[in-house]
DNA sequence: CGTATGCTCAAACGATCGTTTGAATCCTTC
DNA sequence: GAAGGATTCAAACGATCGTTTGAGCATACG
């Protein structure tokens, strides 16, 4: 086997999460993607097999690493005696902020929000089936450090909570920094909102 | 000027409402749309003159209504001496909750949260330029109830509980409602759930 | 060197899209 | 009941969609 195109396929994938984000998953023609990735029509069947395969491999490439990231996180804050809500938080919404702040990384973030928003029956099983677990000990560690809560009212909390980040992660391609603040700065006064407001959403009275 | 025929458009805005909501603007066609309507697929653009004039009747239909009752019972709040921040959400959040409960308002607001996170410029505009009043208003009033907050603050936190908000609203349509307790009930609890959790997230220290 | 193998390319496939057309039909009004 | 505007209808328009094809080119291996 020889060259196995990977800068043909990465090109392809850098586009088309730009358009996925911009246009949507049905609004981007593989027309426009493989102009804007300067590569050939056929080059995204021959690569992926089809336009849905593709759309998975733009999440796969994202959401492996962000998931490993934020299940890595997760793994040194509840070894420890005395874990706190906010840092099994900060575990959650860190690697997807630092995701954001990489090249294309905050226009996945529109792409997931879409999804997240479309109820796609398909895309939801992918999703489930290949990330789901990292959402069940999230869910977990929840259920540890919020004993006070039954059951359901932990699922409403969780789901509002998630539906908030989602959609705030999903504007970051477009806040404008203000002027004299560092990335650095601005990164972590973000980190430190998200993670506030999710913990008085999970835990007020 | 003859019958005007209100029902062939209704038809249609009712199908639109379902389809938009299960396969999105543009995964939803004129002809999958117009069949389950049981009109002819040139009645769209007769009635409405084009598929995108559609999609705005769409909004209008259900926000003009939706809104009207949120300042109204935004009002009826803000005139007392002493107003509590969960009055005023209630005052948000009550409208859509019984709306959800509406034949098929809660596809609509299926369609809403799609919009919502599809950040398409012209629809955004849209709403902005017809709707955009009613959040300036409950914004204004949030400022009023939490002075302590800066500017700043107090958007990041709107912006986080109307993510969870739509969010939450979006998913309306497929909870079952547990056996043994009425829909009364139910409704009542799924807003105590959502405008504590708004409280608690505009109002944390 | 010859020949597989991986990859790119222009071109075309059938299907479906939103929209338009012009005749047929309904319904009101005189 | 004739006239005329409002509405519906089947059919077609050109455009664009995702996918497939087969020839052409490159690179690796015997």
């Amino acid at each position: 086997m020889a060259g196995s195109s990977t800068l043909t396929k990465e090109r392809i994938l850098g586009a088309a999460e730009v358009l996925f984000a911009r246009r949507g998953f049905d609004g981007a023609s593989l027309r426009q993607l493989t102009a804007a990735a300067g590569v050939n029509l056929a080059a995204v069947n021959y690569h992926f097999g089809s336009k849905e395969k593709l759309v998975e491999q733009v999440f796969r490439r994202r959401l492996d690493a962000l998931n490993a990231r934020r299940l890595d996180a997760l793994g040194k804050v509840v070894g420890r005696e005395d874990t706190h809500l906010e840092d099994v938080l900060a575990a959650y919404i860190r690697p997807a902020l630092e995701l954001s702040h990489d090249d294309n990384g905050a226009l996945f973030m529109r792409v997931l929000a879409r999804a997240f928003a479309e109820h796609d029956d398909s895309l939801r099983q992918f999703l489930s089936e290949n990330y789901g677990h990292v959402m069940r000990q999230f869910t977990h560690e929840f259920a540890r450090l919020l004993p006070q809560l039954s059951k359901s009212e932990l699922y409403w909390r969780i789901d509002l909570v998630t539906g908030a980040l989602t959609h705030a992660m999903s504007g970051f391609g477009m806040i404008q920094r203000k002027s004299g603040v560092s990335e650095q700065q601005h990164r972590e006064q973000t980190a430190q909102h998200l993670i506030r407001f999710a913990v008085a959403g999970l835990s007020h009275p």
